[in-house]
DNA sequence: GCCAACGTTGGC
DNA sequence: GCCAACGTTGGC
């Protein structure tokens, strides 16, 4: 099993939104990156497990975690010119960009803030807090992942 | 709202 | 294939 960290600004869907979904489930699209888009596609795992991350946010953090529900499909709303991620050079026969469906699974009784994550040795090397990272999905090792939930208070 | 850092685009 | 210009991300 693998652990990631995936963004998204609460403003558009944050974690109330995904539990709030019916079944939990919910489409995580618009990844427009070629580095992410081959995680999802290569590298994610239905039962995968990934930490929501709230970016662009009074205080960006950790607040949950959620699991990877099932495997890579081409992203829909790229076929869509109704869509503001539309992409006229991805079609259903070479599709260009990839989504994958989350599951809700725990929000945390508090955030674990970027700044705590910065403090932490433990999380040296996580490619989220690496100067001028941009991936909107990134790999969590299951040190740093265990890290991460003992600072927000949960069990091992 | 600012701006550093980065990815992408397109002219050459 | 280089690289300047541009757009986007996202912390602050």
């Amino acid at each position: 099993m693998n652990y990631w960290l995936m963004k998204s600004e609460p403003d558009c869907f944050g974690i109330d939104d995904l539990e709030a979904a019916p079944d939990g489930v919910e489409m995580w699209d618009g990844v427009r990156n070629y580095q992410v888009r081959n995680m999802i596609r290569d590298h994610m795992r239905p039962g995968d497990r990934a930490f929501f991350y709230h970016s662009n946010t009074k205080t960006p953090g950790v607040v949950g975690v959620m699991e990877i529900a099932g495997e890579a499909y081409p992203d829909p709303t790229a076929f869509d010119p109704e869509d503001e991620h539309y992409d006229p050079k991805s079609d259903s026969d070479r599709p260009r960009w990839y989504c994958v469906d989350v599951r809700f699974v725990e929000k945390w009784p508090r955030i674990v803030a970027l700044q705590e994550m910065r403090r932490s040795p433990r999380l040296e090397g996580l490619p989220l807090l690496r100067k001028g990272n941009r991936l909107s999905i990134v790999p969590v090792t299951p040190d740093q992942w265990a890290a991460i939930r003992e600072m927000a208070g949960e069990a091992k």
